[in-house]
DNA sequence: GCCATCATGTAATTAGTTACATGATTAG
DNA sequence: CTAATCATGTAACTAATTACATGATGGC
């Protein structure tokens, strides 16, 4: 027995991976940019933490070479082991749930400043949740236009309600501020 | 010139230690049960990690050892200095924004699994939202009940309205699946 | 006296970031 | 021919987790 099944470590790097292969087989660099993309809200990785974890899932018999590309480029497809695993961890693995959030952290913060710093850090932060949501829209659209759509479809309406919820929410942050009427 | 306000990177641990310093002088002890709080849909830290950083931050002048307990406890207060670092950061520095939420990814997963499994398992995450909606509401109460009301407390109120909306997603979700109407 | 909780640390490991490094292909 | 982008990797460093380790205080 290998000890591939006793990793009960969080390993959500790994999953991800696994997930973005599922919808369909990339390369690393294919897959660098689905970080940026749709998974951003979710979970971020870069490209040198990409590779080595590909490799990685090779070796455990979870994903596999199925095709090599014009410039070295090898697509990784997942095996059926990598899928089986993927399923375990969503419907049986005990989420560890730990969150990091620079941008909730902020918002923490913005509680203990007054007056002006708080007025304009709020409404830094309103400027970044309203092109956040704009963001949203037109990945929206982008991906309503696509031939088949993509299966995390769902989670952009989330995202997208999610974000509205904050933009209401720092808006009635900045009116508790005491108004500033002329600015210059 | 020393070479702390060089430092630009995220630093996230460094700031959330100084917010909480700011609202009230801990004991790292304290500010350990305060991360798994209030803090803790923002960001995680733990003991090992918090011990250490309040000695540099100590090292480093923005928070200051103000009293001494009876276990050989240590109380550290944030300094005029660490109170302008952590203003600096709010309104001024760049944010990263980058994201590692292992609840969200889950979601993301759910939409690649079918049938049994993927009602399943979205009836875990709904029963783990409607919990989290259950913890917030206690909070919430608890706060209002204390005497002088928390900074954070708007943040409870923004969690609890996002929580909501998650559960009404998650709703939706399940409702897509099709329907097994007579269990074992 | 014993157990729970308070209270603080360090060591070893794993995860993640930033910087370095290289080279192929394609569009202009 | 040259700049942008495609494409992959490694090295050095910082951040975070898990495990180990210790001891004081207070309630029973």
């Amino acid at each position: 027995m290998s000890d591939s099944a006793l990793a009960c470590a969080a390993m959500s790097l790994r999953h991800a991976l696994l997930g973005l292969l599922t919808v369909r087989p990339s390369t690393g660099y294919e897959l660098t940019q689905r970080f940026s993309g749709s998974l951003a809200h979710a979970w971020y990785a870069g490209h040198s933490q990409i590779y080595p974890e590909l490799a990685r899932l090779a070796g455990d018999g979870l994903a596999e070479v199925v095709g090599e590309g014009p410039r070295g480029s090898r697509t990784y497809a997942v095996t059926l082991a990598g899928r089986e695993e993927l399923r375990h961890w969503v419907v049986e693995g005990e989420p560890t749930r730990t969150q990091r959030n620079e941008t909730a952290l902020r918002w923490f913060m913005l509680e203990l400043l007054e007056g002006d710093d708080r007025r304009r850090a709020i409404e830094r932060e309103l400027a970044n949740a309203r092109a956040e949501l704009v963001d949203l829209r037109e990945a929206a659209e982008r991906a309503d236009a696509l031939p088949e759509p993509s299966p995390f479809r769902p989670t952009l309406v989330l995202a997208e309600r999610l974000t509205e919820v904050m933009c209401g929410w720092l808006q009635e942050q900045l009116e508790t501020v005491p108004g500033r009427s002329d600015p210059g």
